[in-house]
DNA sequence: CGTCCAGGTCTAC
DNA sequence: GGTAGACCTGGACGC
């Protein structure tokens, strides 16, 4: 457990928005794969961060003094510069470091979205790398939700590396890393993953990142700036597995929301909303086109709003 | 049992 | 540039 202080975040956004904890966890439901897993009930996130200087440590983030979250770290209490890597990393996670407050100026002028600044919502559950978020965003592809755990449990149960506290399974270690990956062969990919026809995408993507042919590392952090949205999904497009959906599934992930993410769950559930059997795909992006580079934003919490009980007016 | 298809992508026209 | 067909896997469903 963490010393007597404790480690604290402020649940504040970069521009002073409110965050809202369980909107942050009920984000998507990529945020529940592991090494994450989400404990609805109370409201907390397990994590497994990767550490640059000692082994990967198992972190518990719930709900703390109000306006702040509680970070516990298992194991032995970690030495400063890992409690300075571990709020970085769960910042990163829990996305505080994002300014919304252009968003949620937007979402406040559009009846149907008007609830979201207030409910501290918005922020998308992110991985520690974009490398991550690619290759669990691929593991949804084509396939059932179970299916999807199945190979992202797999991945990390057999290349993760374990924190010292590690039990059998696929929680308590950190991600595989594009060398654990590129270095399994396919026959593990075929028969203990049972990805399928992903297995080859995997090992090139993996091979693609390890050898630095793509960075996409860069992609997902701050300098990454003024590379603009079209460029990025041209290279997120650019690697194998990753089609229209994926990229913008990924780009949403690492903070590019102008991609609307159109698929067989988004599709049916929208036109629902919206009291339709169907919807073509450019009349949603025309109902979102208002919100610019926060379009797949706008478009995600249109239709998830649901997905988190709403505190009932005073 | 077979067919369909799930939070698609790729290749070949 | 738009559009079939194939593609791993494994639940859900119809017969």
């Amino acid at each position: 457990m963490t010393d007597g202080c404790g480690l604290e975040l402020s649940l504040v956004g970069a521009g002073g928005e409110a965050v809202d904890l369980r909107r942050t966890f009920l984000s998507h439901g990529v945020a529940s794969l592991p090494p994450q897993a989400i404990d609805e009930d109370a409201v907390t996130l397990e994590t497994t961060l990767r550490l640059s200087r000692s082994r990967p440590r198992v972190v518990l983030v719930s709900a703390g003094r109000p306006g702040f979250a509680r970070i516990e770290v298992r194991g032995r209490a970690p030495g400063a510069a890992a409690t300075d890597e571990i709020a970085d990393g769960v910042r990163r996670v829990l996305r505080l470091d994002e300014d919304l407050s252009a968003f949620y100026d937007l979402a406040a002028q559009d009846p149907e979205l008007a609830w979201v600044p207030g409910a501290g919502a918005g922020r998308m559950i992110r991985s520690p790398t974009v490398f991550e978020e690619v290759v669990k965003t691929i593991c949804t592809t084509n396939c059932t939700w179970s299916a999807t755990e199945r190979m992202v449990a797999a991945l990390v149960e057999h290349l993760g590396d374990p924190a010292p506290s590690a039990r059998p399974g696929p929680l308590g270690r950190a991600f595989p890393t594009a060398e654990a990956m590129a270095s399994a062969g396919e026959r593990f990919y075929k028969e203990v993953v049972r990805a399928g026809y992903r297995g080859p995408y995997f090992i090139e993507l993996a091979r693609m990142v390890r050898d630095g042919e793509v960075n996409l590392e860069i992609l997902g952090s701050s300098s990454a700036a003024e590379i603009p949205d079209d460029e990025v999904a041209t290279r997120l497009l650019a690697l194998p597995g990753v089609g229209p959906y994926a990229a913008a599934h990924a780009m949403m992930m690492i903070g590019r929301y102008s991609r609307l993410i159109l698929d067989s769950w988004t599709r049916p559930k929208y036109a629902r909303l919206v009291g339709r059997r169907t919807v073509k795909d450019s009349t949603i992006e025309r109902r979102f086109r208002r919100y610019k580079s926060y379009a797949g934003l706008a478009f995600w919490l249109f239709l998830t709003r649901d997905w988190v009980e709403e505190p009932l007016p005073a």
